[in-house]
DNA sequence: AAATGATGTTAATGTAGATTAACATTTTTT
DNA sequence: AAAAAATGTTAATCTACATTAACATCATTT
């Protein structure tokens, strides 16, 4: 099991001893994922949280309409989970699949209060990578509420340019909250400027 | 300076010895403020979280049409903070405002690394607030995507029925990313009924 | 109690983006 | 290389909500 990855991760933002080191990959598991695997189905709890090694996943609601509402992508060096469901391990309200073949590092929920006990690093690390997203998902609120879709769409593909290259248009339109038809204008309409 | 509520609040989540409430309390400032006053304005580099002891603030965005979209209101035992000023120290996006006179028991970005390495406890504490925040906020992303204004301001209702009771209609419809106008559409739609 | 400001309502008109549907292109499978 | 599946485009029509504007009500100040 290589978590080489996960450990260069962590460097940037703690530093392990040796010892941390041996018990984290302990408390870790390696797994495969093809494309099109769910690792998280709505209504399952979620045990896990992954750390992508390689890959792509998509985090994703159904609605009562059968419509697929994409909440998050996760790339290499990201976290794909159901956080609400993790935490407080009740019925998960969204899916997490692999849109392309995935390799996670998998920290699960049984391990989760031993690791922090032993890491407290890890406790901070994690508590800052929380912060940031809930920093990120509050100014996507706002970006929704006083920009229109064109200039949210700019905006994704001016900061997450290596994504916006290896996933399917549609669900680009899902993750900024269009219709695929409306993005495929969007885009005509830059194309014209 | 009283800072019980802050205590008991800190207690339903982790247990704190004498001396750690002791030096907790070292850590913290009381502050009041008047209705209409501002704890922080955009622009500006938020140096402060404040615990809600009592009143109500929002937290909210003015665009570049003048427009303003609240992003949260705090009241008694909620945490009010642009978090993302907060840890990057950098510039805040957003203003928060009393929209009634307000306590709150004040922790400053200064004293927070020493405060995180002697009550490690507090580091876990906010850990599992932020979890909480940030799964709140991701859900409200997809609720803003798959749900009409009508059941969005429904379930806005039911989840909060006493900040319903104490705000101005038209923060509600703010915060729901509609007009007044439609908000008062909306509610006597709701009457008919 | 009059005046002022803040908040809420109603109705007409406008628009960003959804829906539908038909077709075009690209990718994957056989 | 043909067929099938997945992805993307275009255009007509529809709708949820915004905008504007005029007025109504409530709260606060003088």
């Amino acid at each position: 099991m290589n978590i080489q990855p996960l450990l260069n991760y962590i460097s940037k933002i703690v530093t392990l001893t040796d010892e941390e080191i041996t018990f984290l990959t302990s408390q870790v598991t390696y797994r495969k994922y093809l494309k099109g695997q769910y690792i998280l189905q709505q209504g399952d709890i979620n045990k896990s949280v992954c750390f992508v090694v390689s890959g792509c996943t998509k985090m994703f609601y159904v609605d009562t309409d059968g419509q697929e509402h994409i909440l998050m992508f996760a790339v290499e060096d990201w976290w794909s989970s159901d956080l609400g469901s993790f935490i407080s391990q009740t019925p998960s309200d969204f899916n997490v699949q692999c849109i392309e073949d995935t390799e996670c590092i998998v920290f699960s929920y049984n391990n989760m209060e031993e690791t922090y006990a032993h890491i407290p690093k890890l406790e901070r690390l994690f508590r800052k990578t929380i912060e940031k997203a809930f920093v990120a998902s509050q100014k996507r609120i706002v970006r929704n509420f006083s920009m229109s879709a064109k200039e949210r769409y700019l905006i994704f593909r001016d900061s997450y340019p290596e994504i916006e290259q290896r996933i399917p248009q549609y669900m680009v339109a899902s993750y900024l909250g269009i219709t695929k038809e409306f993005l495929s204008k969007i885009k005509s309409q830059i194309a014209l400027q």
